[in-house]
DNA sequence: TCCGAATCTGACCGATCGGTCAAGTTCTGA
DNA sequence: TCAGAACTTGACCGATCGGTCAGATTCGGA
């Protein structure tokens, strides 16, 4: 509810996505938030504390779409899919946190709440996890994915999300759903 | 020449893969080498130099392969991805400090090579850049691979080299390759 | 009007950062 | 053998890190 927490989120998920989160300190946020290093961990009793903050609303929303589709099948699926890239372009910067920057934030809560959710998605869409070629499939659509996202949100010249959505739509689809290749 | 210049920026090139450029201090790196930080220092005159040296062997080899295949087509290109996995497979580590921390590492000279490479590669790949979506399946394979390759340098039970190599070079293609596709 | 809670801030803390340096030790070729 | 180059190291530097705290300011309800 307070402006300023929520101004400080905000700056704090584009500067840990830009930048990325140990390379943007805390006084880095407070100089673009316009307020003083100490306010910030007013708001926020750690730095830690508010990259959850600033992540915690994508992951929730994604995993709310996920909890809402399983054991759906046929059309259902394509506008599960539809949802979630959807969910994916309103969050990009925070999913692009998520995958590029796991390796670096291992045992930060929320990256691994995020890990978990990865997992679950995998299994939605791969029936037999097993198989190599379907993980490394599912593997590229989500890399593939988070890279263009976060380039979406550094580069200048890139399509609009209106452009954007159908044809993410389309690829992924392309690439995680079994029956579209010939087996 | 001397093995120990050698083994800091493997040991670099690993800690900065797994725990990013910034999350890894010379510390880290002299204790994992098991020399002290002056001596990192002695071999390598700073931080970033140390990166350099650990990343450009891969973007040399790339690059030198990149260079070699202008103007080819048809079973020529098909080779020229066959050798161009083949490396990214070898350098998979620069790779993806390459493509997930380029937004971390700006300013630093040999990410702004890198990127000039991307950029070249996508032109190769490409006879049209700015449709829109030749731009994304290329995206999406580029990124999708790296983030396939950290994985496969971090996860553990993960295919083997010999199985990961024919599925990358098929998935590649099919997104990279307009042929591939009804138009 | 006034009081307490909420907010904001500068000064400060210990720790760690990348990097320097002088003094040692080890290696090597003449 | 021995001089000089190559290498290693602990001590140290200023800067910045995340975080604490006491006090000033602002604000809302009684």
């Amino acid at each position: 509810m307070p402006a300023t927490a929520d101004e400080l989120r905000r700056v704090a998920l584009e500067l840990f996505a830009s930048s990325g989160y140990h390379a943007t300190s805390l006084q880095n946020i407070a100089d673009v938030a316009g307020v003083s290093k100490a306010s910030v961990l007013y708001h926020f009793s750690s730095k830690e504390l508010l990259l959850e903050a600033a992540l915690s609303p994508a992951i929730d929303r994604l995993g709310g779409i996920l909890d809402d589709a399983t054991g759906l099948a046929g059309d259902d699926r394509v506008r599960f899919l539809e949802q979630m890239v959807a969910e994916l372009l309103e969050h990009r910067l925070a999913v692009g946190i998520f995958v590029t920057q796991s390796a670096a934030l291992q045992d930060v809560p929320i990256v691994e709440r995020a890990n978990a959710f990865i997992q679950r998605i995998a299994i939605f869409f791969q029936a037999n996890v097993d198989s190599p070629e379907e993980k490394m499939r599912f593997g590229i659509a989500l890399g593939g994915t988070a890279y263009l996202l976060a380039q979406s949100a550094n580069v200048d010249d890139f399509p609009d999300d209106a452009v954007l959505r159908p044809l993410l739509i389309a690829i992924i689809g392309e690439l995680v759903t079994t029956s579209s290749r010939g087996h």
